[in-house]
DNA sequence: AACTATTAATAATC
DNA sequence: TGATTATTAATAGTT
């Protein structure tokens, strides 16, 4: 949500990296902030930044929230219908196995997405190029045309650079090629 | 940043509230990774839902970062897990969902290298595309190349159709191309 | 540090 | 319940 979509890379440049964590870390307790306002939930953020300063924010407060996690005792009783003292751990594990489970399986999701994703962009890519069968009837008005369109392509593309562009590529150079009918041979 | 600016208030409506932590919560962890991934920062998110259920995100894993927080020293101390022998049921259904988590894990591991073979293809694609930086200086000759290179191109590709292909399409229409140098203007 | 052009998150809706 | 869409909010690059 920028001027430009970035890559989830390590922000190269400590300048640029420091003023990166700055906002973002600033976003991410507004954002924990919120979380714990609107649905009155416990919310502890830890940040160590990479010069190892500690940052954090904290619903009411760090410690607390820490301190409840690692500790892992249950002092409220949820859905869970009896319990016996000896297998509260045992539940807080299968709480973290269905935790990861559920994250798991979420992350597959959008996975699946994006593979879809690009699959469509290529098939899209690959229909847009091959729906000109015109190849062996190419004459030099549309070779000109086909130069063109490379050019044009190049500028173009060297301004945004991100997924979709095989597909982009392909699509132009497509109409490039097809184009305005002119008459050739 | 939705259909309506809302209050910040706590949500009314169990239903909405419980929806609203979904989404959020899903949207404070991602946020939490890109900020650890951007920034090489280490970040630990802890969430108790109104209903007690805990929630948690961590790079590289919650219990360091709140452990190093809290005692600001690192420390590495070693989990014990020992097992009574009253949980037989327990255990399987732990059992299972241990299963069901590795499944998951698999199928993501699959995906994500699915994925990011389709980034490599269509990255190496447009690296080719664009090596190519004398598309002004293209002759007749060139020209003349890249009209045969697309029908071979034609004839190739109609026997394979996979998912690499737009990188192959790029690929052979850059080799074209560029080719073997010639003269021109 | 403040300012936009853009992208990303998400409230309401389907 | 999950997917989609209309809008708002966050923020990357700029000044």
């Amino acid at each position: 949500m920028g001027r430009r979509k970035i890559e989830m890379k390590m922000v190269k440049g400590s300048s640029c990296r420091q003023v990166t964590f700055s906002k973002r870390r600033t976003g991410l307790f507004k954002k924990a902030n919120e979380l714990a306002t609107l649905c009155g939930a416990e919310v502890g953020v830890v940040v160590f930044s990479p010069g190892g300063k500690p940052f954090s924010f904290g619903q009411p407060n760090v410690e607390s929230i820490a301190d409840r996690f690692l500790n892992q005792e249950p002092k409220t009783t949820t859905t869970t219908a009896s319990s016996s003292s000896s297998r509260k751990k045992n539940n807080k594990t299968m709480e973290k196995l269905n935790q990861q489970l559920n994250d798991c399986v979420k992350q597959l999701h959008e996975e699946k997405l994006r593979g879809e994703a690009l699959d469509k962009g290529i098939a899209e890519a690959k229909g847009l190029f091959f729906a000109n069968n015109s190849t062996e009837e190419l004459g030099a008005t549309e070779l000109a045309k086909l130069k063109a369109g490379m050019e044009e392509l190049r500028e173009r593309v060297k301004e945004r650079v991100g997924e979709m562009e095989a597909s982009s590529i392909l699509l132009m150079l497509s109409n490039n090629v097809v184009g305005p009918p002119e008459k050739s041979s």
